[in-house]
DNA sequence: GCCGTTTTCGGCCCGACTGTTTTCAGTCG
């Protein structure tokens, strides 16, 4: 799952088209299941598909129409059906439904009647009073689209949790004292804690949903409100994120929040076992088939005891193999933020920093580590102030002294040590044996080639002097996607030569993202969480990095800074 | 189109909300 091959997301992705192409054609709704089912069944193999299908036992998911389909994609790299398909479905009709509120239907019914084939014309013929011409079609629905079409930020793509998390709270904070209401959570992706979230999801147990309903329609956070029900509402904040509200009865709560938190593909899993136990799961509970009743379901956990599993924490909810391993009660114990006991990577005003050595140890004490790494930026990146040679010696005089002014919390005196473009590290080893640790990492050459990269990351980790890589792929959720690098190889190497990788923390940056961190883990790599902070703020997004690890099933025995100062000081001395 | 301690057809998740319709269709999650 973590690493689908080239072929499999290639078959994955034309069986999902399919199933979109169907859609808009209207056929039917459960042969367009099977094709989404089919393109899951597919991503998630772990070698390729028509190797699978040369084995005895077949793909679940995969009947004789789709496993034909897969081997004529491998051996001929398209699928006719898809082309003839294609052909079938006029692009204003993909277009049209990317609008919300257009679905198939209203889609072909405007193509036909009015012979608008883009978001532009719709607009012009909503706008001249065409569309409230068409049968099925009023005042109201006129306005919606002019409304859709012309919002400057609608509602788009996934952002980054960061981004979204801060709003998500306020809007919590603005309900959560509400008279009636016993318990409200955020659910959605944001709850699983994904790097990304498409939408913020809120439900709530309340025993008056309508003045709960009202005050959430009426606040601050929201530029426009898409609907409000009985015991639902929709609206939009001012930066165009949907935020979606439920409120439930209190013995609901459990299962409405189960459900609303996912993932699809995790229920999709789910029900299938409850099918088989003749149970039904549903957001407002689960029903016995044999005589209708409903199961007592006082917290999630009671839910996936009754599956006869053991609790599954959020993070994990993403149907990569969490199902297995609850029912087998071999979950893994995920590391949380007591398990850290510090932080390896951090800067003060030596480099780019804002705050100094001292302060900085001081805040990390507060938090309760045992140590604080110091590792400032080495001479090639000036536009940070890298150090020179020469500071960089005055600073690790300088850290040794400050151990002496903060009692209570180890300061390691460390370097971030520019990778450079042909492997060579920015310091050379003489000085590196110097410092107390050392993590490199790439800040340049963002352009060069995957071999090159991967090439000077797996150099820099052949140097005994160096401890962990950070931030591995140099991605920025939301800007960049990380330079161009062979991950597995990196991973490979890093277990060849005992080399940490790191989860970075910095909200935007969670790099290893949590499926590479997963395979670092399945390749008994040592994962580091740090925070890479600029500054004693930015110590706490400590969180961030754990969330994401907990997303990589990483337990505290895989993370390097959950050790004792002891253990770590063992192992930065190794080989 | 898939699947079956139901063996080859009949089920496969469905409820909330909106809008336009007089009793429901379309969309969304």
């Amino acid at each position: 799952m973590s690493n689908p091959s080239r072929l499999n997301r290639a078959v994955a992705e034309a069986f999902s088209e399919i199933a979109d192409l169907l859609e808009l054609v209207g056929d039917n709704p459960f042969k367009i299941r099977a094709y989404r089912r089919g393109a899951d069944a597919v991503l998630a193999l772990d070698v390729p598909v028509d190797e699978a299908l040369a084995d005895d036992g077949g793909v679940p998911g995969l009947g004789e129409a789709l496993r034909a389909k897969a081997l004529e994609y491998a051996s001929t790299g398209k699928l006719d059906y898809l082309e003839r398909l294609r052909e079938q479905v006029p692009p204003a009709i993909v277009a049209l439904t990317a609008v919300p509120g257009i679905g198939a239907k209203t889609a072909w019914k405007l193509y036909e009647s009015l012979g608008v084939d883009d978001t532009a014309s719709l607009l012009a013929a909503a706008r001249s009073g065409l569309v409230r011409a068409v049968p099925g079609f009023g005042e109201r629905t006129e306005e919606n689209i002019i409304r859709a079409l012309s919002m400057h930020s609608p509602v788009q793509g996934r952002r980054p949790l960061y981004a979204i998390l801060p709003v998500a709270e306020r809007i919590i904070q603005v309900l959560k004292d509400m008279p009636g209401v016993t318990a409200i959570s955020l659910g959605g992706s944001i709850r699983r804690r994904r790097d990304t979230v498409g939408d913020i999801d809120i439900v709530a147990a309340s025993s008056d949903a309508s003045a709960l309903l009202d005050v959430f329609v009426g606040c601050d956070e929201f530029g426009e409100i898409l609907s409000r029900g009985s015991v639902r509402a929709s609206a939009v904040t001012h930066a165009g994120v949907q935020c979606d509200l439920w409120v439930v009865e209190p013995q609901q709560y459990a299962t409405a929040l189960h459900h609303v938190t996912g993932s699809k593909e995790h229920h999709v899993v789910l029900r299938g076992i409850a099918g088989r136990l003749g149970l039904k799961i549903s957001e407002y509970g689960v029903t016995r088939d044999a005589d209708g009743g409903l199961e007592q379901v006082g917290s999630e956990a009671d839910l996936y005891a009754l599956l006869g599993m053991d609790y599954i924490p959020p993070e994990l909810r993403e149907n990569r193999g969490e199902i297995e391993a609850a029912l087998a009660r071999s979950l893994p114990r995920l590391v949380e933020p007591g398990d850290i006991r510090g932080d390896l990577h951090a800067h003060t005003t030596w480099s780019d920093g804002t705050a100094g050595i001292i302060e900085m140890a001081e805040a990390a004490k507060k938090k309760g580590y045992e140590y604080l790494a110091i590792t400032d930026h080495s001479r090639s990146l000036a536009i940070a102030r890298g150090l020179s040679e020469e500071r960089f010696l005055q600073q690790l005089d300088e850290v040794r002294r400050a151990k002496q002014h903060v009692k209570g919390i180890r300061i390691l005196a460390g370097s971030e040590v520019d990778i450079l473009r042909d492997g060579s590290l920015d310091f050379d080893d003489a000085l590196l044996e110097k410092a107390d640790i050392v993590v490199a990492s790439v800040h340049s050459g963002f352009k060069l080639d995957k071999q090159t990269n991967t090439a000077r990351i797996v150099s820099a980790m052949r140097n005994p002097n160096v401890d962990i890589i950070a931030h591995p792929t140099g991605r920025l959720l939301g800007k960049r996607p990380g330079y161009a690098v062979d991950i597995e190889e990196v991973i490979r190497e890093a277990r060849n030569t005992s080399t940490a990788l790191e989860i970075n923390s910095y909200p935007a940056r969670l790099d290893l993202s949590d499926e590479h961190a997963r395979a670092a883990r399945d390749a008994g790599v040592l994962v580091c969480i740090d925070t890479d902070s600029h500054g004693i703020d930015e110590l706490t997004n400590m969180d961030y990095g754990v969330w994401n690890a907990r997303r990589a099933w990483l337990e505290p025995e895989n993370v390097l800074n959950t050790r004792p100062l002891k253990d770590l000081l063992a192992w930065l001395n190794r080989v």
